[in-house]
DNA sequence: TTGACATGCAGGTATCTACCTGCCAAATTT
DNA sequence: AAATTTGGCAGGTAGATACCTGCATGTCAA
């Protein structure tokens, strides 16, 4: 997994718009998936080939359609890799933060 | 929460390095952080910024030194939103995947 | 086979980003 | 008080990013 290309790909809020569109509905094709995204069919391509690249979507070519759906290994170990390890000690840096705040 | 700040602040791997850094050892000063960061002291205050500013981090002043916390509400925040709902359809989202990879 | 439809490719531009250098202010130490 | 340490502020630059337009290719349907 290359967690840099994961990130980035997670940091623009269209391309999330994008994760959440195929949550909705999995499988849908680009065209489907511009309609009301209010930019031109090649932004949307690019934001599309930036998810495929983090390996946050897969594609199939089905006739002259490309349909996408959502792939979500590397969402799962950015997860173990990053999000757990936090969440295991989130208690204790609150803690230190706020004692710190309190004036030790 | 203002999750596109959050994201953004995550997509660079200098701050991801100064979270696991803090994650280490929390409390530490700019200086401190610099120390084997390879880049200019400005360019970390820049990036720690930023993570103040998505509140991955927050600081208090001690003296002529600014002590770096990690503020582990923001990433608890992205968690629920993001991780856990494509968490929860996991395995329905990968059985979407493999069935079309099949071919259907 | 011809026209309509879905997508790909090339390139261009304005803004954002991640660095830098140089100078300044405040707190501590000697 | 003078020197040192710690951090802040201003501004400048190269490259990345997010858009766009125009044209080409492949697929389906009439």
């Amino acid at each position: 997994m290359d967690a840099d290309k994961v990130f980035r790909a997670l940091a623009d809020p269209t391309r999330r718009k994008l994760l959440d569109r195929l949550y909705a509905r999995n499988g849908q094709s680009l065209g489907e998936l511009c309609e009301d995204l209010e930019m031109a069919r090649q932004s949307a391509t690019q934001h599309l080939g930036i998810l495929e690249e983090a390996n946050l979507v897969s594609t199939v070519r089905r006739g002259r359609e490309k349909l996408h759906f959502i792939n979500p290994v590397s969402l799962h170990d950015v997860y173990e890799r990053w999000v757990r390890k936090f969440e295991r000690g989130r208690l204790g840096l609150l803690h230190d933060l706020k004692k710190q705040l309190e004036g030790e």
